[in-house]
DNA sequence: CAGTGGTCTAGACCACGAC
DNA sequence: TCGTGGTCTAGACCACTGT
């Protein structure tokens, strides 16, 4: 691969190996899904030892350019196809329709939804959650996990909290909540939802969610805040979602007046 | 440190090292901003060559967990502060103030914030540009380009396009754009802002993104990508950021209606 | 089986930061 | 100057993937 190092510039071997795959990447000499040249060959392109090569192997995987698979090699990474997320994904009509948002979005892109209820049940309030809530700290919430797919990939972990004494009997409780979803069941229940508002960051993932969400090295999570807010002005849903970030886009409308 | 490997595991010594450093971390044994042993002790600790103990501390470094400096040491990351950056940031009443949203928004949280203009001028539209604005491809657009610091940091690169009929000769092709920004200006030329649009996403910075934002190893970008709708429905700017992870949350709202 | 990457060792020399 | 991390080498053995 034209493979040439300049010993004597200050720039380190791995960085200059780095440079040149990396390079070849962007000019699509190196297209998405092909094999990345292995480390033998790579240590004699550029006379260099291994650890140097897996060096520069390593910076671009990294940089979430690479993917590297035990046993057959480094390959491009391929954009996998993104899922854009819209901002009116909890308009009530949706729910009308007997859907919940996850569900409704993904059958709406013709993907293959499936949830795993990861658990449901009573828990404590963290200071954070039970503020946000109105509620005194340490006092019992429902809380409900589950784990998204698509097409039978991970793409994202939620967990829902909810004021214990709101939930209790109803099918909130349950672990299949009916048509809509929760939000369905919360509106059956009386609670009008006014609004919603999310908060939204990115950070890296720890390992057991590279691990939950089938992550590769380099990719980072979104993490997104949801508090679902009824007509009165009180929170009655917290949920935290973490989705990867190679998987999403986010969509929001901003007022303007 | 108590250290110790079990060498017989399937758990190879470089991760259970992590694990190590990393429990201490979550249990506040090491402090944010302490120093995490050098690599000297971390050999004599677990028996370990070196390569081995750097590998552990790469992977804290990946997860974000740790800032390496050279000469200096290891340190537990901080928490920077972060810019919570809410969701009617260019509500008209902002603009009227005769601020820029960027502007308003540091300042209220009593920050020194700083814009340098990077490049003012015209340039070519790619295809997902025009596309967006309602133009040829190819054609000529105005590009401003910033970077903007709070507290003398970087936090964030923005690259604004505007179709080039409608800003030239106006003081949006300018360095200064006066009072109230390029949304002001607009609204001066008689577009009646209506709506903004944001579709957010994340990923690893490229290289020169973590030169320009001064970003350690580990820390993600967050991209957003906005577009000004006037009344009439058709979009008068794009303006595609990228913000360090590690610096902000964003907040929305979302219709349940 | 051969070829790939994963882990680990032991040592060398260099560059940066603090004293 | 000394202690820190940064780079690089040469080699070993292991684990996974495909033929």
């Amino acid at each position: 691969m034209a493979g040439g190092l300049d010993r004597r510039s200050d720039r380190p071997a791995y960085h200059q190996i780095a440079d040149q795959l990396r390079a070849d990447i962007q000019a699509g000499i190196l297209e998405p899904g092909s094999r990345v040249p292995s480390e033998r060959a790579l240590i004699d392109d550029y006379a260099a030892a291994r650890g140097t090569v897996r060096q520069a192997l390593a910076v671009l995987r990294t940089e979430g350019l690479i993917e590297i698979v035990h046993g057959k090699g480094a390959f491009v990474r391929q954009q996998p196809p993104i899922r854009r997320v819209a901002h009116d994904r909890f308009a009530r009509r949706h729910r009308e329709g007997g859907k919940a948002a996850f569900l409704a979005e993904m059958q709406g892109e013709g993907r293959e939804p499936a949830v795993e209820v990861v658990y449901v049940g009573p828990g404590e309030a963290s200071a954070e959650i039970a503020e946000q809530l109105g509620i005194e700290p340490g006092q019992e919430v429902l809380i409900r996990r589950r784990r998204y797919f698509a097409d039978g990939r991970p793409v994202e972990l939620a967990t829902s909290y909810l004021p214990w004494e709101l939930t209790v009997g109803t099918a909130i409780a349950e672990e299949d909540t009916g048509p809509g979803g929760i939000y369905a069941r919360l509106e059956d229940l009386g609670y009008e939802l006014a609004e919603f508002s999310e908060e939204v960051s990115a950070r890296m993932p720890h390992p057991e969610e590279a691990r939950d969400l089938d992550l590769v090295v380099g990719v980072p999570i979104l993490r997104v805040v949801r508090r679902a807010i009824e007509r009165g002005g009180s929170v009655v849903e917290i949920c935290d979602t973490i989705k990867a970030a190679d998987r999403f886009v986010l969509s929001y409308g901003l007022p303007a007046g």
